[in-house]
DNA sequence: GCAAAAGTGTTAGCTTTACACCCATGG
DNA sequence: CCATGGGTGTAAAGCTAACACTTTTGC
């Protein structure tokens, strides 16, 4: 812990933060990139990120960061890993956190601004060679996120207020690359008591499923 | 990510590391604390900590920081997490970067060095209230700590380079705090293929336990 | 009415847990 | 020789994984 007395000794750093987000669209897992209009790095994708901010936590600097560069806004952060090596940055000494969102492309419409050219979402299978470290901050958040919703179920604003459990079944195929059967997973989810009945069915889909909540 | 066009907004900021050092002895798992004989704090027990290092990593950094307080050197260090509310800290805004190491005691011997009048070693139910926002860091470092062990089995230096697997499961029960069946633990370990036995047997205790070593 | 998706239970395999006796060694 | 700890196997329970047919609905 720094402590006041040794403060002349005090070496000060730009704290940057990066973030992967994580969307859900098409049935398939993506992430989002931004383009770099400036150098270093001109022209490349990477991970949309900036430097914390003198009266914010990591956690709301990241999210006006994001909001600066994308437009997306106040989405919930999760931790993935800090990274200090001293040359990760070419021009000057950065040390970096990188989190992670889960988001639903569709509430949130995306801009480029800033030193961004453009944005753009990837499907996870596709994604371009990064600029910096991010492959590296991609695949640790991308293993961070698989994670961290095998133990808990956390899907964020992934899901509208009522759902099916078709539906539920496809995020989590989506989210974790494999497969599930049918009725095992049914009973897992059902299981973890988590979701109520809500007695009535989706409309516009064949076989008439029943929609789900969140249990409060 | 930090841009070199936007470094006029640059706001640059202390970052400190702390470690809670985990330490196994008498069979039972202990927590590394010094007391800081300076104000804020003054006369409080807390984790080591100090300011990262200007050429160094972070992770380089922190065993730098332990050398400087306790005289420990160079330990294995895992990332728990970062902390960075604004008012964590009475004087100055820092943003703290916590770690975990996991050693033996017996191979560091500890002196009070700098701004510690005293280190000790504390069982781990008996740590007491700690300075700062420690004591969060502490119940964190120990679930990270358990979290990491019970998926692979990282055991660090704590064992000598042969081992019984009473010793082995020892340190397993000390360290996750509940006692495991022995014909199981036995099974479970050897079945992960990562132990050999040397042949010998370990002298000086009754029923001649064989002595294993990790595999290469 | 037919194609597509929803709903539903049972069984086999696997993993995990519980448990007791004999043998080797040190003192 | 005796007390302490080391070594070993099996059975029950719980969990996980595999699998097919009927019902509902949209088109």
């Amino acid at each position: 812990m720094f402590t006041s007395t040794v403060s002349s000794s005090s070496y000060e750093c730009t704290i940057t933060v990066d973030c992967a987000i994580f969307g859900f669209q098409e049935n398939e897992l993506k992430l989002l990139l931004v383009k770099r209009s400036i150098e270093p790095f001109k022209d490349n994708w990477l991970l949309p990120g900036g430097i914390m901010s003198e009266g914010l936590t990591l956690e709301e600097s990241v999210n006006k960061v994001l909001f600066g560069l994308t437009g997306i806004n106040g989405v919930h952060q999760e931790q993935v890993k800090c990274y200090s090596a001293v040359n990760r940055h070419p021009v000057k000494r950065v040390v970096t956190l990188c989190f992670y969102a889960l988001i639903k492309p569709e509430n949130h419409p995306v801009i480029a601004k800033n030193y961004v050219s453009e944005v753009r979402w990837f499907p996870i299978n596709t994604i371009p060679k990064l600029a910096f470290d991010h492959d590296q901050l991609v695949a640790d958040a991308l293993a961070t996120l698989k994670e961290n919703l095998k133990q808990n179920l956390i899907f964020g604003e992934l899901l509208p207020e009522k759902f099916t459990l078709k539906e539920l079944q496809d995020l989590h195929e989506g989210i974790m690359e494999e497969p599930v059967d049918r009725r095992n997973f049914r009973k897992r989810i059902l299981q973890m008591n988590m979701l109520e009945a809500t007695g009535e069915i989706k409309k516009g889909v064949k076989g008439g499923p029943e929609l789900y909540k969140i249990k409060k």
